[in-house]
DNA sequence: TTGTAGGCGTTATCAA
DNA sequence: TTGATAACGCCTACAA
């Protein structure tokens, strides 16, 4: 049906109804009870007939509320992230919120602009994975009483509540795990740590941990673009000469990718020197003879974020102190780190 | 700064620099250089202690332009639709329109919801990958004038431009590389047909090579979920006596994973076997031997659909005729068409 | 049960 | 160069 070149408008089914704009506004907010049976026919059929739709600029000027979460991602193709946003996606619609997702491909320049672009459309929360500081800009969304959750990543000087991973926990579990295997000399393998709190705890748990643990290992810091260095870095530790069986522990996805082509380019078998890496991945029990992943919980934390969001826009008046809510990892012991 | 509690209007800040709402308009609307050196300076002053943004929601209401492209998603958790959504975005972006991306999980109902969702938002254009038959409802948007292009999958009764692969070449150049390679009994694997239209597209045009070319081969379709199927069917291709080598071809990534699965469990060795799947993924390198692979141009699919979104929005009076922009795959040849 | 009027934040028109 | 005013489409007192 619908031909009218624009896009109907309450008024124009309310003329074509011979009813008032409000009745039609009631029809569609909700209050049909209110309305005769005869005038909810008219609407019904003029709305129909026009191809009338609310139009939720307008809704959400009149009302001061958008009904949008707005999030942004460091990196929209990293499986990870992904992951999450599912089920940020899913508890925003569950809520009646629609998500806004915004991609900075790691620049912080587009991370500026993309927070302002999510500031003029007034999203009502805030999900933040990001890489650079834009902590100025965060705060004064947060002074605004906009809901914010740091995701993955904290920033230091930013109030808001933040939910990841028990990172501790997981570096924990991944040392014992290859302890238990057999393995006694460690490197752990990441990306540059500046931007990226987890990054740091991780590294940071995992330098305590040798310490701690009298365990031989080192870290390594690299960008992953750089094939030939993180050879290079690899095949150093390898060739150390050593008591233990050696195991790589990588940070994230993004570096077990990495990592196990830099292994095959150096024709390393995998189990005899090991491999462990944070984030499971599609293919991770493909490669032989299986990757042993410590996988992250997207799904609830997702979730988690969005109900964060959720409790302190439905309590704007006491501000409750900012939490940290931590999942923790499960362990997929696969081949990579039998011995 | 900007501690107010509720975000600035442009009222407040006309007040603060004690001007009027026009010229604090103008400002902010690329006429700065109408405005006096003074007065620019009053503007900036006030809106930047207050915190000022722009309301985009009054903005669209007023201009009758929200400046907002929608994407319908049919999966977001496979990576070929990220990485087109990506060009999307990125194109989007450049010619100042943002991106509200919709991911359905191939659930119809939640198509129709996120249409509608998009449509009250009033996008300019709509970029669709959608499985289910939203037909209707997009045809009430072109009506409309809400340009429309369908990504991947055709929809017989739309109206719109499409983009995507080409199909019948992708067919072609998978086929003579198989036969190139020896193999001369094959299996092509495709999820089921019904929803998207660029597997029958696929599947037609492997039936009709194979009579063509007079190639032994079958095709068939299965949900990827139930994986002893799957196996049962492989294993069915695989034990049935042949006089050539036998490979299989997947019609997609997602097939590709399942497939790839399958054949570890029955403990077929790659290359002895052929595999070749549709869609580059990221560890198609990294199971032994190689995964050979037709790899699409992602970025490239996402930009040309939005180029022709832009093409029509820019001249909306003379709805040209809808097109097809097909775009040609490239051969990753791996150790598993290697015999 | 239904309608009238005013305003949400912005921009466009017109006048000064 | 500046400003007052009227919309944009909708919702919500308030009135009938």
């Amino acid at each position: 049906m619908a031909d009218s070149p624009r896009r109907a408008t309450i008024l124009e089914v309310a003329r074509d109804a011979g009813v008032s704009k409000t009745s039609v506004s009631r029809y569609f907010s909700g209050e049909r009870d209110r309305l005769s049976p005869d005038m909810q026919r008219r609407i019904a059929s003029s709305a129909g007939r026009l191809g009338y739709r609310p139009n939720q600029m307008a809704r959400g000027l009149k009302a001061g509320r958008s009904r949008l979460i707005g999030m942004l991602v460091a990196d929209i193709r990293n499986p990870f992230s992904v992951a999450v946003m599912h089920g940020v996606e899913q508890a925003c619609r569950a809520h009646g919120f629609s998500l806004m997702v915004c991609n900075t491909d790691n620049d912080p320049a587009q991370e500026r602009d993309h927070l302002a672009l999510l500031t003029a459309y007034r999203v009502e929360g805030l999900v933040v994975n990001v890489t650079g500081r834009p902590g100025h800009e965060l705060e004064a969304l947060a002074a605004q009483d906009t809901p914010l959750v740091l995701l993955d990543r904290a920033l230091g000087d930013v109030e808001a509540d933040m939910v990841g991973l028990d990172n501790d926990q997981a570096i924990d579990t991944a040392l014992d795990h290859l302890r238990a295997q057999g393995y006694g000399e460690l490197l752990c393998v990441s990306e540059p740590t500046e931007q990226a709190s987890s990054r740091q705890q991780r590294l940071g748990r995992f330098r305590e941990r040798l310490d701690a643990d009298g365990l031989q290992g080192e870290a390594c810091c690299l960008a992953l673009d750089d094939a030939p260095a993180l050879e290079r870095a690899i095949a150093g530790f390898l060739d150390r000469p050593s008591h233990a069986p050696k195991a790589l522990l990588c940070a994230n996805g993004n570096v077990t990718l990495a990592v196990t082509r830099a292994l095959q380019a150096l024709d390393v078998t995998l189990g005899e020197t090991g491999l462990l890496g944070i984030d499971e991945l599609d293919w991770c029990a493909l490669v032989a003879p299986g990757i042993t992943t410590l996988a992250q919980p997207t799904e609830a934390i997702g979730r988690a974020a969005v109900d964060s969001l959720l409790q302190r826009l439905a309590a704007p008046e006491r501000p409750a102190p900012s939490r940290q809510i931590l999942f923790t990892p499960e362990l997929n012991a696969r081949g990579s780190t039998r011995r």
